[in-house]
DNA sequence: GTAACGAATGTAACCGGTTACACACTTGGA
DNA sequence: TCCAAGTGTGTAACCGGTTACATTCGTTAC
């Protein structure tokens, strides 16, 4: 591996000088920085980031903790957060949490050793030990902590939209799927179609669900059509439970959305495809992504940030499993 | 930050002595090794990987490098890589190339100023001047090199598969849809399909297409049907490909299986749960990515290692949008 | 003529670990 | 009794950068 001290001995300087040439500080002549230059080309020199994390006690790295980059909500948010610190010079430390607090832990703790220099995470413990001591700059991801900088969609003004559209469209017996217990923004998009619900005198029934698994969503949908024969309306807590929904009406034979209507949430790419494709809250999962990094930049790189709680809107996107607005 | 010579002071060693007690290394007497690891456990003390990674000139770092994470292909074979790395007590430094020769050069180059003690590639250029030069382990994941160590499923066979199980359920005008000519695989399994049309001495059409993106795949599929009305059966390049001429072919009112039959390629998630549900050549995905990272791990840590390049098989899996043989 | 300052460069300490080497003490066998 | 080997511990060099500080030289101002 080439140092800095052979690019200081071709060129015949020393390291301080080299050092000046490659952070453009100090003085330096514009001979000896030619020099210098040449010698950095002809060796294909790049400096280790390790030696200089080490010195400066911080590196180009930033820690991203997701909870399960195989659902497909996810791999957006990854992507959003990844192009803007790619653009900025940072690279990511990745870890999958699987919601699970010793795994979170663990990361974090490795993250730290590694120097990294602010932390991303989509977690359900924002206010444990783990973070509040975390000295480095943090941002949750599609979670919240009262003052904590994070950046999230509106969970519960989406559920209100999702029961608001659902009954303008004309279901009377809906059926609501709560998602995982401890995973906040499921809770939230449930307590607002739960509150529209209310608000409008409406009758309607849960389904528990414990995960956003591709596996047991069948179960969900079978458990709901098998309890609730009548119902004409289902909020789905996620897209993959709605299209599993969707597969398990047209199972039943019953026509979607003349029969029964289904409301996904997250808009992931999937949900367009399907046939009918799936109406759905959209969450700007890749913009959201984005933000996050770079907010966290800002933080990073800035003594005073203002907004640093990112709200982003929720919308409905109308497609094919809800009927028209007569 | 807790150091090394923090923990000598509060334990009264020196830090050569508490080096030994936490890398279980050298003599240490039992008594000192208690005070040792009380003060450790007192102060929350984790080591710095950063410092270590200098001295040893290698870290617990790997790079893992994919084309697009958006491409639900990839979070399994992402899964796969970080579970087993994680198991092992690796971390992963994460980019996604867009199959874009710079950005991975730019990336291979910050993995190594990071000491990144190996790299996992999914590269359309496995045989350039960067990979050649690296002087660390790296395996290739869903792509060969000749000699390199890689892991990947056999495209050829795959393709070959697919177009004998379309043509054993009765497809009599097929249309092969070709992936983007720059990502191999895509050829392999393109090349695989032909060779089983032409042994049989089939007609068929061939779609180009030049990306596997969600927005695109749309526009294929118009044209498919635009340009072979008459089709009876499509070999889609992959899962997101399929799932667009599915939508289309439902939208044009041709019933599927009945009309035309369709395969997919690689059995992502999504493909269970259309409706109907797409049948499809299947890719170990998950298993690929383990497999690639524990061949890795095995050339870190092992001096010979046998069996570096491993393919994994493909299947077909039977779902609805192909008929069942008679 | 010299004090003051800017430009250019080098020396060496430092970051937080690991480890080669030196040294002291114990133990056991010849 | 003496030496070799084993046990236990500390000192300091080292990894590859950054930077505080010292030094030298040339120019300008008084």
């Amino acid at each position: 591996m080439t140092t800095i001290k052979d690019i200081a001995k071709i060129a015949g300087v020393s390291v301080a000088t080299v050092s000046r040439v490659i952070n453009e500080s100090g003085y330096v002549n514009v001979d000896t920085r030619k020099k210098v230059e040449e010698a950095i080309n002809v060796m294909n020199y790049s400096p280790n980031e390790v030696a200089r994390s080490l010195y400066k006690r911080k590196s180009k790295l930033i820690g991203l903790l997701l909870p399960d980059i195989t659902n497909p909500f996810f791999p957006q948010l990854a992507r959003g957060v990844e192009d803007l610190l790619q653009e900025n010079g940072y690279r990511l430390i990745f870890g999958n949490s699987d919601e699970n607090e010793d795994k979170e832990l663990d990361y974090i703790r490795t993250f730290v050793q590694n120097n990294v220099i602010g932390v991303i995470s989509s977690t359900n413990f924002p206010d444990s030990d783990t973070y509040h001591k975390l000295k480095i700059p943090i941002v949750f991801l599609d979670r919240t902590s009262n003052e904590s900088p994070s950046v999230y969609a509106d969970g519960r003004e989406g559920g209100r939209i999702a029961a608001r559209e659902i009954i303008l469209r004309g279901s009377k017996r809906i059926t609501i799927l709560q998602g995982p217990a401890h995973i906040k923004p499921a809770q939230d998009r449930f307590q607002g179609a739960i509150e529209v619900l209310e608000e409008l005198g409406m009758t309607y029934d849960v389904i528990q669900t414990s995960s956003f698994s591709y596996g047991e969503a069948g179960k969900w949908a079978k458990e709901l059509f098998d309890k609730h024969t009548d119902t004409d309306g289902v909020i789905a807590s996620n897209d993959i439970v709605a299209t599993a929904i969707l597969q398990e009406a047209h199972r039943l034979g019953k026509a979607v959305p003349q029969d029964v209507q289904i409301i996904g949430y997250d808009d992931t790419p999937l949900s367009s495809l399907l046939s009918p494709s799936l109406s759905t809250i959209r969450q700007p999962a890749y913009d959201m992504g984005r933000e996050a990094a770079g907010l966290l930049i800002r933080l990073i790189e800035q003594d005073k940030v203002e907004d640093s709680i990112i709200q982003l809107p929720v919308s409905f996107v109308e497609r094919e499993t809800t009927r028209t607005i007569i």
